[in-house]
DNA sequence: TGTGAGAGCCGTTTACATCA
DNA sequence: TTGATGTAAACGGCTCTCAC
């Protein structure tokens, strides 16, 4: 059984008038290669006798629309059947599958649009929810480090500057020297001894090249 | 390898239906 | 009745494939 077999299944159980009158067009032998592909405008070849377009019938276009669900491409004798079948040109049922793929790839281009600008309106509302979450954050850092120089301000009327409480904070608060000074990375190259108790000149003027 | 035919795709035109 | 507009059928040009 092939693909229109199972088509005619389908007619048969759905439209089963379309059916008879399809079987009784059955057997109708049509030349496989079109003659004189161009026509000049107004030439018809609409195969309805009558000049200019005629819509087809809905039974023709439920015909064809079955048709295309199966397969959406259309071979040269599926092509001949279905013409036979609906008293169709070969040429018109090519022209309809040709014009059903467009509007079929049409929907297609708008349904994948439409899944992209949901996809992207979250991807903002996301980008909001980071944004404000980042602000917060950067609220919190704040008011702990005014926290932190509050109890700093107050612990220096019971401690030392030298305290270990206070050079502890003093790290926290403070950038490294090196990096404080726009050295970064220097630290990596030049070897400052950990207790070296020489004064910050002195120190510059040991590794002045 | 060149050529002709068939088929698909794309953009456009045309005929027809609908509606204000 | 008529003009604007939308939709679907058909066309024309181009490209690709395949047989010869």
């Amino acid at each position: 059984m092939n693909l229109y077999d199972d088509q005619m299944g389908l007619i048969s159980q759905y439209y089963p008038e379309i059916y008879s009158q399809v079987v009784q067009e059955q057997g109708v032998e049509k030349p496989r290669r079109r003659s004189g592909r161009k026509k000049k405008k107004g030439e018809g070849g609409s195969g309805n006798g009558v000049a200019g377009k005629r819509k087809l019938s809905q039974e023709q276009v439920t015909m064809l629309e079955m048709s295309f669900v199966n397969e959406q491409k259309l071979e040269s004798e599926r092509k001949e059947n279905i013409a036979s079948q609906l008293g169709l040109e070969p040429r018109q049922v090519a022209v309809w599958f040709q014009n059903r793929r467009a509007r079929w790839k049409s929907k297609k281009l708008e349904d994948e649009y439409s899944k992209l600008k949901s996809e992207h309106d979250c991807t903002v509302v996301e980008k909001c929810k980071l944004e404000n979450e980042v602000l917060r954050l950067k609220e919190q850092v704040c008011e702990a480090e005014k926290e932190i120089r509050r109890l700093l301000e107050r612990s220096d009327g019971f401690s030392s500057i030298n305290s270990p409480s206070s050079s502890f904070l003093m790290e926290v608060l403070d950038p490294p020297f090196l990096g404080g000074f726009g050295f970064e990375g220097l630290e990596k190259v030049l070897y400052v001894p950990q207790n070296d108790y020489i004064n910050g000149l002195e120190w510059v003027n040991r590794y002045d090249m």
